[in-house]
RNA sequence: GCCCAGGUGGCGGAAUUGGUAGACGCGCUAGCUUCAGGUGCUAGUGCCCGUAAGGGCGUGGAAGUUCGAGUCUUCUCCUGGGCACCA
């Protein structure tokens, strides 16, 4: 009895399957059409076990729907322009595109060692001309659409490095790399006009059904819709200068509580106060190293400088409210500018508790006294009735913001407002190795866009990384050409695009990855949208709302013809490992320890050392902790089926799964024992899986592993509609437990119908097994006879009329506590079932000459007897 | 600080609309296969009491609704995730 080999078979299937061509994908069928599609990688080196989970997921739909009859396109490609590559270059002397395209190479190798069901003639690069020149090609139509635009903003500057930084590159207001402070700077940079389809993107939201209910909150709360009033505070100068300042407030009904004003630290009424204020100035300059994160400003100490203006209460007459320029007021939400009210609001309160402002309590908690009520150090948010309100007093907060409206409106010094968090999105980026902005900057006509027809815009290869900063502007030739327009001297943008929009469309290129244009009308109207999307948690915002963004954009100028671009979405979990930290405090990676189990408890210890480690948490594989287990390892001991099965088995798709050495010696058992089973079907004697059953009568294991095999066989067809992968696997073993069950029960010679029935079990679990351990499957169905590639093979199908069951068990209860099992007929009528139970011999002595005072029947469940 | 998700055996995890908690796997225990083993097979395995039959207790904690709660309600504790330029 050979064992099966991985290291032989898997190759070897991988093969068959390229020579038959049967992953290619043509449009060109009657077939219904189902599109799946795993988030692409960013080529940084090597694919790790995040990856491996990811394609294993996405191949397992793609081989079942294939199975199911579909025309399934199922494309990979790369996400290869981004920031590593430059790291590299600076750190290792290597170019950015020499690097990316050699890590294309080796990754590649090791997908296809994994065995996915991929279409790789689709595959493509985003770092590719051939893939960005469309990207700048629709940049231009966006622009001649009024869909990018552009401004100045505020960025991240490190000095030193002469760069931008995003934001988690900025570690204590210091740059990550160079160390120097972080400086505030205003660049002019494009941008896409995502808020202007905010109320889009948010409605349409309720429509993606087949999304995770987190992710479209999380989405939701990322536009971030609230109703409010927009109005103006006129300005009080004791220099004589008059005014306004125009704030943004969801809570116009505390507008009696109002204490304060503040405006951002990056309000241009603050820079113009800044100006004869050297004092203001050096208060702004320590606002912008805290940053714009929501979290670091609420979690910073709310601080404020109080500029020589006042406010005048738009509804009481003398009231003026001092103002302050503030660190806790986002320039980017609403006007940049607020009223404070302190007694509702918690930020204003910690506030005014600083500047010993006053705290005048505006709503009063309905089961409260409003002459006590008092606000300490918590800011009351919730419902009540208005006091200290003036024409407010006694409304609850609903309708008291209405009539504030109202009465601010009929002043003339406001209207109600909708205002979103979501932002335009900015889309230039500082740097070399990305898709470059195909615009021209003349001095005479200014911002020339590159023609269509000189499109490409295509990087120099001939950069260096010696010196800080991006090497397009230093560059000797490239960015200096004739201006368009005019044909003078002109410069070309240096920027390039975030690499957030490589990924916002690559889905459409995947459905005609050599049109001229950036789409075929006729493919992507038949591809799109995805069916299934499957990528982790981490892409719930940007990634996605860039794309569904993207997708509008696209339609907009005619090369989709939708909004939606993914159907489906699927969030995968993390892989973690434990990790490990030897005494002097080094992390160890798994290959370095031995594990040994002694009176239940692990210990570890390093195999160079010999001495003890610390088995630490469990967390997300990663370099820095060094917990990572390379999937080329696994692949190249086990197989990819192992890998596979392993990823597949016991936890669910959405939760994060443990990397364990037992967990995959397990999976690998399993394949071992499946084999074996498989390679007892006699070929001399018992019939090719597919084959017309015999006549002659079934013996009673045979039947009852007929009923098994069809139950479990719907079982597994429902449970992979569900994406509840581990039950799934669940139901495959409980089928490999009944082969084994009744080949033990039919002995050595079954009859030739027992024999028939063996076939069929065993060829459910080869089919079932296909889209998960595929190439042990290949195996296996070439051992039962079956004809072609497993792959080719519809999905099994059971026949419903065998696994009715006639006679169930249900428990019995008394008082609610179980007393006895009951074996009755299925669907008995409840005052049988009632009967049976009051019968039932240990319930009647329990009973004995007690009253029965109710009985639940639950039909086919359980009965209850109160006594 | 705000928002979200999740707490079930030694472990990963199962449990239709509230209806026999612990499917399936890992691990462990005993035995078998003359077994060098890391393989395979059989039986057992939530905890406590009991030789057994059986009983008691059990889904982070507290209370509630119900004939019946892992599931519903309220409060609470803990863990993880997100909160605007990594990808």
């Amino acid at each position: 009895m050979a064992r099966y080999n991985a290291k032989e078979s898997e190759p070897k299937w991988q093969a068959r399957w390229d020579e038959a061509g049967c992953f290619s994908t043509s449009q060109q069928t009657d077939r219904p059409k189902y599109y799946v599609l795993e988030m692409f990688p960013y080529p940084s080196g090597r694919i790790h076990m995040g990856h491996v989970r990811n394609y294993t997921l996405g191949d397992v739909i793609a081989r079942y729907k294939r199975a199911c009859g579909f025309n399934v396109l199922h494309p990979m490609g790369w996400d290869a322009f981004g920031m590593p590559a430059e790291n590299a270059a600076m750190e290792n002397n290597v170019h950015p595109a020499d690097w990316t395209y050699r890590n294309i190479e080796t990754m590649r190798a090791q997908l296809k060692k994994m065995g996915l069901s991929i279409d790789w003639d689709r595959e493509f690069a985003t770092c590719d001309p051939d893939y960005y020149k469309h990207e700048q090609w629709m940049f231009l139509e966006f622009v001649e659409a009024g869909l990018a635009y552009r401004k100045e903003a505020n960025v991240n500057w490190d000095p030193v490095d002469q760069t931008v930084l995003a934001n988690e590159q900025v570690i204590d207001g210091c740059g990550w790399r160079s160390g120097a402070p972080v400086e505030q700077r205003k660049l002019a940079q494009w941008f896409l006009r995502t808020s202007a389809l905010a109320e889009d993107l948010l409605g349409s939201l309720d429509d993606l059904e087949r999304w995770p209910e987190k992710v479209r909150l999380m989405q939701a709360n990322w536009i971030g819709r609230s109703e409010g009033l927009r109005m103006t505070f006129d300005l009080v100068d004791k220099g004589n200068q008059a005014g306004g300042l125009e704030i943004y407030t969801t809570r116009p009904d505390t507008l009696f509580g109002a204490s304060f004003c503040a405006v951002a630290p990056d309000h241009p009424l603050a820079a113009a106060w800044a100006e004869h204020d050297a004092d203001l100035q050096a208060f702004i300059k320590s606002c912008e190293q805290l940053g714009t994160s929501e979290e670091k400003i609420e979690k910073a100490e709310k601080l404020g400088y109080r500029v020589n203006l006042t406010a005048r209460h738009p509804f009481i007459d003398g009231k003026e409210l001092p103002i302050y320029v503030a660190n806790f007021i986002l320039m980017a939400y609403g006007t940049g500018a607020v009223f404070g009210c302190p007694a509702h609001d918690q930020r204003d309160l910690d506030f005014a508790r600083k500047y010993n402002l006053e705290v005048t309590p505006v709503v009063v908690p309905n089961d409260a006294d409003a002459a006590d009520f008092v606000i300490a150090d918590k800011a009351y948010l919730g419902d009540g009735r208005l006091a200290n309100s003036d024409f407010l007093n006694g409304l609850a907060v609903a309708p008291a913001i209405e009539k504030a409206i109202e009465r601010i409106e009929q002043m003339s010094k406001g209207q109600r407002s909708v205002n979103y968090k979501l932002r335009d999105w900015g889309v230039s980026r500082q740097r070399y190795w990305g898709c470059p902005i195909p615009m021209i900057h003349c001095d005479d006509c200014g911002i020339v866009p590159v023609p269509k027809h000189d499109l490409p815009v295509t990087l120099p290869h001939d950069v260096t990384f010696d010196q800080p900063g991006n090497p397009l502007i230093r560059h000797a030739t490239w960015k200096y050409v004739a201006c368009p327009k005019c044909g003078g001297k002109a410069e070309r943008e240096t920027d390039t695009f975030d690499t957030f929009i490589d990924s916002s469309w690559y889905f459409a290129r995947f459905c005609s990855p050599h049109a001229a244009q950036p789409t075929d009308r006729q493919a992507v109207d038949y591809w799109l949208p995805v069916d299934q999307y499957i990528g982790g948690i981490e892409h719930a915002i940007l990634h996605l709302l860039y794309a569904r963004f993207y997708t509008r954009a696209m339609k907009a100028v005619g090369h989709v013809a939708l909004d939606e671009p993914f159907d489906g979405l699927f969030t995968q979990g993390m892989v973690t490992h434990e990790t490990y930290q030897s005494d002097d405090g080094k992390w160890r990676t798994p290959d370095e320890v031995t594990i040994t189990a002694r009176d239940g408890a692990r210990r570890a210890t390093a195999k160079d050392t010999g001495r003890s480690v610390t088995i630490g948490a469990i967390e997300k594989m990663s370099k820095s902790k060094k917990n990572t287990v390379d999937p080329d390892d696994i692949i190249a001991h086990y197989g990819a089926d192992t890998a596979r099965w392993f990823m597949l088995s016991d936890s669910p798709p959405e939760r994060d799964v443990q990397w364990t050495e037992a967990g995959v010696e397990g999976a690998w058992r399993f394949i071992q024992r499946l084999w074996t089973l498989i390679e007892q079907h006699d070929v001399a004697c018992d019939p090719p899986y597919g084959t017309a059953q015999p006549q002659g009568d079934l013996s009673e294991a045979a039947r009852t592993l007929r009923r098994q095999a069809h139950t479990i066989v719907i079982a597994v067809t429902e449970e992979i509609e569900r994406f509840h992968f581990n039950r799934a696997v669940a139901h495959i073993y409980e089928l490999f437990n009944a082969i084994k069950a009744a080949v033990s029960a039919l002995g050595a010679n079954p009859c030739p119908a027992d024999r028939w029935v063996l076939s069929e079990a065993r060829g459910f679990l080869t089919l079932l097994i296909g889209p998960m351990m595929p190439h042990l499957a290949e195996q296996c169905w070439a051992r039962l006879g079956g004809k072609g590639l497993l792959v080719d093979q519809m999905w099994p199908q059971a026949d419903r009329s065998l696994v009715v069951v006639d006679e169930i068990t249900i428990a019995v209860q008394l008082n609610g506590k179980r007393r006895a099992e009951l074996r009755i007929a299925k669907d008995l009528d409840p005052a049988e079932v009632e009967k049976a139970a009051l019968a039932h011999e240990r319930i009647a002595s329990e009973i004995g000459d007690k009253t029965v005072r109710r009985v639940i029947v639950v039909p086919n469940r359980i009965v209850n007897i109160v006594i």
